[in-house]
DNA sequence: ACAGTCACTCTCCTTTTGGTGCGTATAAAT
DNA sequence: ATTTATACGCACCAAAAGGAGAGTGACTGT
């Protein structure tokens, strides 16, 4: 991932390493995850439902399956209480925090250039929408 | 995408952007778009099949697919030459190599930790696989 | 005359993804 | 006695993603 003579790097990229980072970025760029993810940053520790509440428009099933697949990652920390009715804390891990740090990133790329990108788009639709 | 207070934040962070930014980083995270995303950096300048070999194991239906939303938006530009049989070039844009550039951030990350997340993931195998 | 090349497109078909709604346990509150 | 609250698990179903393979158009080399 460097220059195009692709001479300076010895490409051998190890395809384990590879794959688990193509699984991370996959999992990370997910809707699910990246919602949940700034709203445990933001807020700290949630229970289950108060996530599900402030992340909007998620299902009970993609919030267990998000959150057990952070989980374990090592993302996020799970804390359950013996009480009924039943009662659990999730929370950033350092793992997790330093992850949502590495994506600040790819936001402020994002936020810098997004305006590049819709005139991209738009010049694309008009040379190709209408042709 | 900040502090566990969420005061220093204005919290208000434009939806617009937000739909756009979630967009780009899912597409971005594709499995294809990211693995030709690479390819180009490495070696310039490339014609479809070529990409297509480089990339291995993805289907025409995909590369073509994958080329024109990264053409759409910016990431790649698309030189076709009148001749026959067809000749296409494809190569990253500015912005392309900005936005590989921008996830390099990640890679870094994903590089230094992922020994973490694989320990994790052992870990919750053995706390959860078994009992 | 005929096969080969290239960059696709189009049509199936299978797999994956994700949403909805229902069930559950149990104590406290009414 | 019945309702309520919480954090799920499970079964079912619709939609979307993505692979396989055939087809295309026009020239070039044999």
């Amino acid at each position: 991932m460097r220059s195009p003579s692709g001479r300076e790097i010895p490409d051998e990229i190890d395809p384990v390493l590879e794959e688990l980072v193509r699984g991370i970025i996959g999992q990370v760029a997910d809707k699910w995850t990246m919602l949940i993810l700034e709203v445990l940053e933001e807020h700290g520790t949630l229970r289950f439902t108060q996530i599900g509440k402030l992340t909007g428009g998620i299902s009970q099933k993609m919030l267990t399956q998000t959150l057990r697949q952070m989980e374990r990652d090592g993302f996020v920390s799970r804390k359950v209480y013996p009480v009924i009715p039943p009662k659990v804390e999730y929370s950033l891990t350092e793992l997790g925090r330093s992850l949502s740090a590495a994506f600040c990133t790819v936001w402020e790329w994002a936020a810098a250039r997004h305006a590049d990108i819709e005139a991209a788009r738009k010049d694309f639709e008009e040379r190709n929408g209408k042709a």
